[in-house]
DNA sequence: AGTGCTTGCTTTAACGTTTAAGTAGTTAGA
DNA sequence: TCTAACTACTTAAACGTTAAAGCAAGCACT
C-alpha cells in the first residue's frame, strides 16, 4: 500500500493534521517538526492522494477537453495549445474523442463532471447543441473553442474563442474571384456546425458581392472528412461543366480534393485552383503548396484554456469572454 | 450543489446504502424500491461521483498516457489507438506531454499515480530510464509502447509493444543499396531512445552485410525533429562529396530533408533518394510519395492499451506480454 | 496574580461513496 | 410451534485528506 499522511503521522508521532499542515507549507507547526515530517515523507516515498484532496476540496486541478477527432491535425494543434496552457497552470488534461457523435459528447460531459474536472473545453458543439444550455444553467465552468451552438436562446451567456469563419469564407471566394474563377466548387465542412455555416455565409456574401452565381450542385457538405472530399471532387470533376476552382472548408478536405485533381492528371493551379482552410503544417510542404487561410489553431487552444482557468480560479467571475480571432490568406509559391 | 446519494436517500426515505445498492444494480433491495430510487435519481439529475468511488474502491477506470509530443503525427496516431481501446473498455484517458523532458516524465508519472489512474502507458522512455525500474518495483500496472529502456537489469519484467526497429533499419538500407546507393546519409532519431538505437543497429548490420562503409559524418542525430533534419540535410547536401540517399528514422524528419533537397533544386528520387519511417498519413500524398516503412502505429496503441487493461483487471495477472510488430517497406510510385 | 494572546499542536467531522456487519420481519420446514 | 433461512433493509466504518474548533503551555501585559 502506498504510504499516506497517517503513516507519516504515526512515524513522526504527530497527528495527521499536523502532517497535512507541514507538507502543504501552511503555518501551524514549528519549523523543526515541519522539516522532520518532510524528511519522513521523502523517506517513505509519500505521494499525495489527489483523489482524496479533490473529494474534500472540490477542486481537482484538471480540465476536460472534448474534440471530435484526435487524428485530425486541426484538433491535434488545438489539443497541443490546450495541453500547453493547462500544464503551465498546473492542470491535468482529460481527453475525450467523440468521433462526431453528439450522444457521446453528452456522455463525456457527464463523465467528466462526475470525475470532478474543474472545467471543460468543448470543441465539438453542433448547432442547437443541448449540452451548452445545461452547462450554462448549472453554472459549470466551460469554454467553447472553434464552434458555437448558434442557439439564440442561450446567446451571450458563455465564453468562447473562435476564428472569424465568415471572413475566412469571404476571403477564400474573393481570392479565387480575383484570379478569374466563376465556377467555384465549395467543399463545405459540416453544415451542422457553426464553422461550416459561417464559412458558407462568408462564401455567399462574397459570391453576391462579386456577382457570382451560386450553383447548388457545386456545394457539397463533406463533414470535414478527407475521403468524402475526395469522392465529391471526383464526382464534380467528371461533370461536363466542371468547376475551375475548389474552395475547401479545411485543409484536410483540400488534400482529398488535391488527390482527385491530380489523379485526373490536371494541374494545380494551372488547370484547377485549390484552396484550403486552417493552414495545417502539411499545407506548406513544397509541391503541396496549398493556398489556405491561417488562424493559429494552437493559439485558440491556449487562449480558451487560459480563459477557462481564470474562470475556474474565480479571477474573472462574472466576466464573459468572446474572442473572435482574425484569419488571413496564405498564398504559397 | 450537485445532488448526492444522500439527497436521494432522504427523498426516498431509505438509507444511502440502499440507494447505492439500487443504483448499482446489486441485489439487496426490492424491485419496487429500486425503481422508485431510479426515478428519483433521474428526477434530481443525479450524477455519480467517481472521485468518491475511486477513493473507496481504489479503481478510477482511467489510464494515463505519456507521450513526448502530441503535435507529432506519430504520437497522434498512437494516441488515437490508445483512446479508442480505452474508451471501448470504459476507461478515461489522461494525456501528458513531456516535450522530451525526462524530468517531466517522472513528474507526470507521480502526478498520474497520485490521481489514481489504474495504469500508465509510457511512450517516452529513454535508455536507462529510471522511471521503469520504480514502476516495476512497486508493481504498478504499466505498458511501454514504442520505446524500451534497454536496461539489462530490469529486462523481462514488464510488458511492451514495440515495432521491429532493427528490421526497419535493415530494410531501409537494403532498399537503398539495391537501388545502387553507397553514399547513404542516416538522419537518425533520438539515439538516447531504443527506437533510434535499434534502427541504427539495423542500419549497421545492413551496411556491413552489403559491404557499405559507414561514414560517421553521414550519420546525424536529429532527435525526431523536422527542423533539425532540415538543417542537417542542408549541411550534408553542401558537402563536396554529398550523399546520394537519405535514410530518415521517421517520416517527419524525412519531410524536413525533402524540403532541403527540393530547395537545392534536386529531384527525388532521380538525384537523391529519400526514405522515411512510420508511414504517416502525409507520406502517401501525391507528389510527396515518400518511400517509407510502415508499422501500423495506432495498432501499437490499441494493443498496448488492451494489454494494460487486461493487466489492471487481473485477467492476465502474472503474464508478461512482449510484442514486437513487424514492419514493411512501402514504396510509392 | 490574573487576563489575554500566541504557538503548536490535537480532535472531530466532513467530502460521497461502498463494504461489512447487523437487524427486523417474513417465510419455510420439520 | 420453534428454528432456520431469507428478504429488505439499516448502521457504522472506512477510503485519504482538510477545515474548523479546541486546548495546553508559555509569554506579555497590567
Amino acid at each position: 500500500m502506498a504510504p499516506t499522511i497517517k503513516d507519516i503521522a504515526r512515524i513522526a508521532k504527530v497527528s495527521p493534521t499536523a502532517v497535512s499542515i507541514a507538507l502543504n507549507g501552511r503555518p501551524g507547526v514549528s519549523e523543526k517538526t515541519r522539516e522532520q515530517i518532510r524528511r519522513i515523507a521523502e523517506d517513505v516515498g509519500y505521494r499525495p492522494n489527489y483523489v482524496a484532496k479533490t473529494l474534500i476540496s472540490r477542486r481537482s486541478q484538471s480540465i476536460g477537453l472534448i474534440v471530435s477527432n484526435i487524428a485530425d491535425l486541426f484538433y491535434t494543434e488545438l489539443a497541443r495549445g490546450v495541453e500547453k496552457r493547462a500544464n503551465e497552470k498546473g492542470y491535468t488534461l482529460l481527453l475525450c474523442n467523440t468521433n462526431r457523435s453528439l450522444e457521446s459528447e453528452k456522455r463525456f460531459i457527464d463523465m467528466l463532471r462526475g470525475r470532478g474536472v474543474d472545467g471543460i473545453i468543448l470543441a465539438t458543439v453542433e448547432k442547437g447543441d443541448p449540452c451548452v444550455r445545461s452547462l450554462v444553467e448549472e453554472h459549470f465552468p466551460f469554454v467553447l473553442i472553434n464552434r458555437l451552438p448558434m442557439d439564440p436562446s442561450v446567446t451571450n451567456r458563455f465564453d468562447y474563442v473562435v476564428q472569424d469563419n465568415f471572413s475566412g469564407g469571404y476571403l477564400g471566394i474573393e481570392h479565387l474571384y480575383r484570379l478569374g474563377h466563376d465556377q467555384i466548387a465549395v467543399v463545405a465542412g459540416d453544415l451542422k456546425t457553426s464553422t461550416g455555416i459561417r464559412k458558407m455565409e462568408g462564401v455567399k456574401k462574397a459570391m453576391s458581392d462579386f456577382d457570382l452565381k451560386i450553383d447548388r450542385r457545386l456545394v457539397v457538405d463533406c463533414r470535414y472528412m478527407r475521403n468524402k472530399a475526395y469522392d465529391a471532387a471526383m464526382q464534380l470533376l467528371s461533370m461536363k461543366n466542371r468547376p475551375t476552382a475548389f474552395f475547401c472548408h479545411d485543409d484536410n478536405m483540400a488534400l482529398g480534393v488535391r488527390e482527385a485533381i491530380l489523379q485526373d492528371e490536371l494541374k494545380i493551379p494551372e488547370d484547377i485552383a485549390l484552396m484550403g482552410f486552417d493552414n495545417i503544417d502539411t499545407a506548406s510542404l513544397t509541391k503541396i503548396d496549398l493556398t489556405t487561410i491561417t488562424n493559429n489553431t494552437s493559439e485558440m487552444g491556449e487562449l480558451g484554456t487560459g480563459i477557462l482557468i481564470d474562470k475556474i480560479e474565480g479571477t474573472t467571475h462574472d466576466m464573459v469572454s468572446k474572442i473572435v480571432l482574425e484569419v488571413k490568406l496564405v498564398i504559397l509559391y
